[in-house]
DNA sequence: GTGAAAGCGCTAACAC
DNA sequence: GTGTTAGCGCTTTCAC
């Protein structure tokens, strides 16, 4: 196995130097650096994370903690994240939580992340305030994808706003008993999403000066079979919605399987409107209001390899823009899209 | 920071016991143990994966190669691997190959894992020789999903007989003019299941004595973009198909869209069957071969880490059962389902 | 622009 | 059952 000792040897250098022109840093000549270079493709040799690691105090890696790689939404985000750390030549650590009900308190209570990562990126949880604390005793920058929450690097969409377009769109159309479909706004899983989102729905109806008769809120628990028992029990009301409003486009593939179980027809007997622009969107013709998924992950790692590298750096809240992209699932209410 | 050192001296032990005593290695009291783990616990001790690296040779993390982590797929194998090594205290390290061409070559041509993993899982990707040449080079072990390739551990499966089932289904039902959306059978991105699949579905017609007419067997790229295009091609022809297997569930969604837009119904104007039960496949209605996703990865990591601790170990072909799951996207020609 | 030397924080071999 | 002693393979002062 040649290690950088090999290297030094072979160009007949201290090791010292060696790294340093492996490395590019300035003060070796352009000579020496070329020596050096060749010599290290020739011999072969591959550098040793965990020697660099323990030396420097650095690991060029970065733990990237998911709800559950699953969501299309979760690994979508990984997505654009690794590829601007890949770039940059760091290594993503992936810790999924699904799956294991103590994983959340080991990988933030436990400060198991302290030598073991440069950075923290953070999906779609909200950390608790003690999670938080322990999340910043780790002395390491961490930014949050789709929560909002002040004093941290974020990264997220105007949960209210996306919400509000939705329920406009559906207003507009001329919808009047409009339902939502949400998560929980409470609990460890309360990120931001849930109760934006419902916040953004409730005051819209309330702007179009629309009554909001009980019940027509329910809880889909952001998943498509959620969706889809919420659905259920929405359209099986006297007082039947004429649109549904689902602040997930998973949770509105739910709905529309719902409907078509009952034998209601999308858009005619009921509309319905999504959040996301899940891949599978377009597939089920659906109307949602789109976010950047891709690139929140991308600038989620841009801000924390800057906050490695930026001296004077300060977290810094992003919000992108969301966009509504009409498709076949909403319409006026009784009516076919024209 | 609090060290080794630091715990040491506060059970007033040396660093090699408390080593020993921390990692659960036989050969120390009972006592000795208790007392480490709650001074550790109490000085707020945590390891340095970097030393114990360097000094061991292990790094306690394995790298999970990856086409593209957006595909569903890819997600769940990768999830399930998550699970089996999380409660081993193994890390995983996320190498996503899509948005950089460059991606698959500098993960496996410069041999950059050989210092930084314990082991390798490669996804649905089959080596080239020279790739396999680097994998074996790095001395660890190494587990291929969704491949098939002797003398290496691999988990899978049986592609063949998975599109012989979905395509007697077909025949079965009385089809005789059934297309076939399939990807590439070179190349770089053959992996196992395109050519394997294609053979079932060209097997299962010829023994079924059903002509092949040419041009019926199309590209979709195995992605949902690309089996809509490839079934608009399919469903235009004078000939029309009155059903398709898609080789997996996403082209088939494809299919189903483009069905649709050219007001073709389904399955009483053409039946589609695909592969995988995406998780997306129920609320399509989609007929299609299962196969145990999640477990694949389980498996999988599963079989690293036997490698790992086992001395006598040799690599194992698995292969895992599939199972057709009929819903209702299939029937007889020009039928409804019953 | 380059080198010598001192670690980084652990584990492992061997001694007792 | 526990301690001593060498490193593991780099990076980083501090010299020169």
């Amino acid at each position: 196995m040649t290690g950088i000792r090999d290297v030094a040897r072979d160009v007949e250098m201290s090791t010292a130097t060696v790294s340093r022109a492996l490395r590019g840093l300035r003060g070796v000549s352009e000579t020496t650096r070329g020596r050096v270079l060749e010599s290290a493709q020739r011999l072969g040799y591959v550098p040793s994370p965990s020697a660099a690691g323990l030396a420097s105090g650095q690991t060029r890696t970065v733990a990237v903690i998911v709800p559950r790689v699953t969501q299309w939404f979760f690994a979508a985000v990984v997505q654009g994240a690794e590829e601007v750390l890949r770039e940059r030549g760091y290594d993503l650590l992936l810790y999924n939580l699904a799956g294991d009900p103590s994983a959340r308190h080991r990988v933030f209570e436990t400060s198991l992340l302290m030598k073991r990562v440069d950075a923290v990126l953070v999906l779609s949880l909200k950390p608790s305030p003690g999670e938080r604390d322990r999340l910043s005793r780790l002395g390491r920058p961490v930014t949050i994808v789709g929560a909002d929450l002040p004093g941290w690097a974020t990264v997220r969409i105007d949960d209210e706003e996306a919400a509000t377009t939705a329920t406009r769109h559906l207003v507009d159309l001329g919808h009047e008993r409009i339902a939502y479909i949400g998560g929980a706004t409470s609990g460890v899983l309360d990120f931001t999403a849930p109760s934006a989102r419902l916040a953004g729905y409730r005051r819209t109806l309330d702007r179009a000066g629309l009554e909001q008769p009980p019940g027509l809120e329910e809880d889909g628990e952001f998943t498509a079979a959620g969706g889809q028992a919420a659905a259920l029990r929405l359209l099986a009301r006297p007082d039947r919605p004429t649109a549904i409003f689902a602040a997930s486009d998973e949770m509105a593939i739910g709905a529309l399987r719902a409907a078509r179980e009952l034998g209601l027809r999308v858009p005619e007997d009921v509309s319905v409107v999504g959040v996301d622009d899940h891949e599978m969107a377009r597939y089920f013709d659906l109307t949602t209001v789109a976010q950047p998924v891709h690139e929140q992950g991308r600038v989620a790692a841009t801000q924390v390899l800057a906050a490695l590298t930026d001296d004077d750096w300060t977290p810094e809240q992003v919000i992108l823009p969301t966009e509504l992209v009409v498709r076949r699932t909403t319409s006026r209410p009784g009516q076919t899209r024209t």
